[in-house]
Parts: C-alpha cells; structure tokens; sequence
DNA sequence: ACAAAATAATGACCTTCGGTCAGTTGGTGA
DNA sequence: TCACCAACTGACCGAAGGTCATTATTTTGT
C-alpha cells in the first residue's frame, strides 16, 4: 500500500513541474510583467491548481531562488572538498566562481538579487522560506570553514574572523555586480568582473599570511 | 510679467510636495502595499493629478530614491572637503558615515536597496531617471577622489586603482549591509555593523601604505 | 464490481489597483 | 466681461492576483 508514497511523490513532481513552468515564464518575461495565467498555461494546469502548491506568486518566486542557491551551494561545496588547494587559493577561486555562475546562469544570479523583494511578501512560515534560509546559512558555513582551512594550512592568517569575512564576501556577491552592472553603461568603462576580482585582489592581500 | 515663472516655481513645488506625500506613504505602508490613491489622498490631490507630475509609481519612487542618493552625496562631500583628515583616514570614516546613514535614514537606505525593482519599470529616458544616475556617478567620483587624495598625500598605496576600489566600497553599502540584515536573525548573531566595519578595516590593511 | 469518500483540478468570478481621459474649475490677459 | 488655457478631477477601464463552488478523478470499504 504505498499509494500515500506515490502521491506525494507525483504531488512533488508537480510541484516541480510548476517551478519549471515558473522559470520560463519569468525567466523570458520578467517577474513583473508575468502572469499566473502564462505560468498556468505553460504547466498545463489551471490556475487555481497553483495556488494548490504555492501561496502566491512571490512564494513561486521564492522557490526559484531556492533553486539558485542550491545551485552555488553545489559549487562552493565542490570547492571546499577540492584537496589540490590551499584555502587562500580558495578563496581566489572562489571570485572565479562567483563570476562563473552570474555568467552561467544570469538568470538565477539576477533571481538571488530580488530576494528582499519577494521575501517581503513572503509568509514567515512555509518550507520555501525555511529551506531558503537553510540554503543561505550553508554557502556562509561552507565559505567560512574555507577561510578556517586556509587558517589551518597557515595560509591565510590565524586572526582573521572566518564568520564575518564569509559574511562580507557574500555580500560583495550580491552588492558589487549589480551595482557594477547599474553604473556599467552609465559611468565607467569597467565592467562588474572587474571590479569584483579587483576587489577580491586587495582581500586576500589583507588576509594572506 | 513673472507669471510663468511663478507658476514654474510652483509646479516645482507641488512636484516635491507629491514626492513628500508619497515618502510618508510608501515609508509607512510600503512600496508594495501602498496605491496612488493613498499618496493622491496624503498630497490632497486627485489621483489623475500625480500622473500630471509622475508617468508611474515607479517613477514616483525612483523621485525618493533620488533623494536618498542626493542626502549620501552631500554627506560624502563634506568628507572630501575635510582638510584635517588624511586620506586613508577619510576612507576609515566611511565606513563609519555608511553606517551612520542607514541608522538615521533607514526608509531612503532601503529605497536605496530596490533601485533594480523600480529602474526596470521606469522609462529610460526622463529627469528623474536622468539625475538619479548622475548622483550615483557623482557619489563614485567622490569616493575615488577621496581615495586619489590618500595617494597624494601618501597614506594609500600609489598603484591602487581609486576608481575600481570606489566602486567595490559602494557596491559593498548596499550588499553587505542587507545581506547581512537578511541573515541576521536567521544565521548568526553579528550585526551589519561589525561586517562593514570588519570588511572596511580589512580593505584599509590592503590599501594604507 | 460499485458506491461513497477523498483528493485533485477547474475556470468563472471577485477585488484591487495602476493608469486614462473627457470634462470641470479657476486664474489670466485682452 | 469673456475667451483661453493650464491645472485638476474622478468615473471609468483593463489587467492581474487570488478565491471557491463545482466538476473530475482516484482511492477505499464492502
């Protein structure tokens, strides 16, 4: 009688289906000027059946930015369980990567940047939420025990704050690029991955032993 | 015969009284929860009459985010005109001034936060968008002075490159600073404060002489 | 095998809100 | 006094997020 099990299993098919749907449209249309009816549409189902699997349209918004930080968390992870690096060449790759996904997946990069936006509109409660959170505190755990073995290989220096450092490069992801992209046309001639391996340069200068 | 001019002045007028109104709206109600009619009503206006001054609600915002960006240029311009302080001393200020002002103005920081959300929306053509992007450069012109200034009196190593580092420093107010809020209750139990100021004493070990 | 119960899905409908525009008002200048 | 014009009004429109009574489908009990 595993006729539970296989409903819930279809329930998270769907529920899957529909993000993909999601995606699409958002990804080609833009969140704001995109409909629950293009979504609908686009999963072959109607819209009430959305609202089924998610409270509202900043939830499905939620829920593809999950995907994106899955995405990077799979990547930093990779990284830290590489053995052929000492830590402060982690950390070098580590802008690499940065840049490798905004260029990758820009679609997802420019998702992670609209979180306050849907956040906001978010319930508290919900798993979206909870595992989006989750997601966030694993890429800061795992860049920050990245600092922790390069303190360990005595390479980068013993008193520098792994937490808060993890903190300030994660920022500098989601604050650095779109700035840089704002102003890119508007006022210099450098582009984001510039400035953001510039500024990866002088960190690990400071932190370097 | 200074009729037009006064009903230019007075056109002006209204133009600020509206952005007055609709920053006590969208400042207690939110962007996303407040409606023209509630800023119609708080300016004492038809709703039809904000259209006679603004094409949309997002550009009515962008009109505040204005504000926030002219409030950081004047800030940062009285620390460029300061003669008692060296130049790497003007940038560990700063850091300081960040803080300080998303302490003082945290409604036009935010605002300042959702620049993507509204610029996306808003024509590209238009004074508002217009002067809105020549604060932003002239904020970064302003910090790269600052850093240029450290250079001439040698308290910044010469071959650091002020444009790029002015903006990594911008980009840093407004990433770290919410991806930090962001976590905040969530992860770990340090404040945006102790990130920038961290991030900012960090930087100044790479760049002081 | 069949009906009752539970679950999934539908789509017409509701409400709200950004934006428009034909019409009104009131000051201006001749 | 009156024609004119800019400022302003507010009823109206269309679009879109979200709801819910109804229908369809699947499962369960006998």
């Amino acid at each position: 009688m595993g006729v539970i099990e296989r409903k819930e299993r279809e329930k998270e098919l769907r529920s899957e289906s529909i993000i993909d749907a999601a995606e699409r449209i958002f990804f080609s249309k833009g969140f704001e000027h995109a409909t629950m009816n293009d979504v609908a549409e686009e999963a072959e189902l109607s819209k009430g059946a959305l609202y089924l699997y998610f409270h509202s349209k900043n939830e499905l918004c939620m829920a593809i930015l999950q995907r994106s930080l899955h995405i990077l968390r799979e990547i930093f992870e990779l990284l830290l369980n590489n053995k052929n690096l000492t830590g402060i060449k982690k950390i070098s790759k580590l802008s690499k990567l940065f840049i490798a996904f905004s260029k990758e997946h820009p679609k997802y990069y420019t998702s992670l940047l609209s979180y306050r936006e849907h956040r906001e509109n978010c319930p508290v409660t919900g798993k979206i939420i909870k595992n989006t959170i989750k997601e966030n505190k694993n890429i800061n755990k795992i860049i920050s025990d990245i600092i922790k073995m390069g303190q360990a290989d005595n390479t980068i220096k013993k008193d520098i704050d792994a937490d808060k450092l993890s903190l300030a490069l994660w920022g500098n992801f989601t604050g650095i690029m779109p700035s840089s992209i704002l102003s890119e046309k508007a006022t210099l001639n450098f582009n984001p991955e510039d400035i953001i391996k510039y500024h990866f340069e002088l960190l690990i200068n400071a932190i370097k032993t």
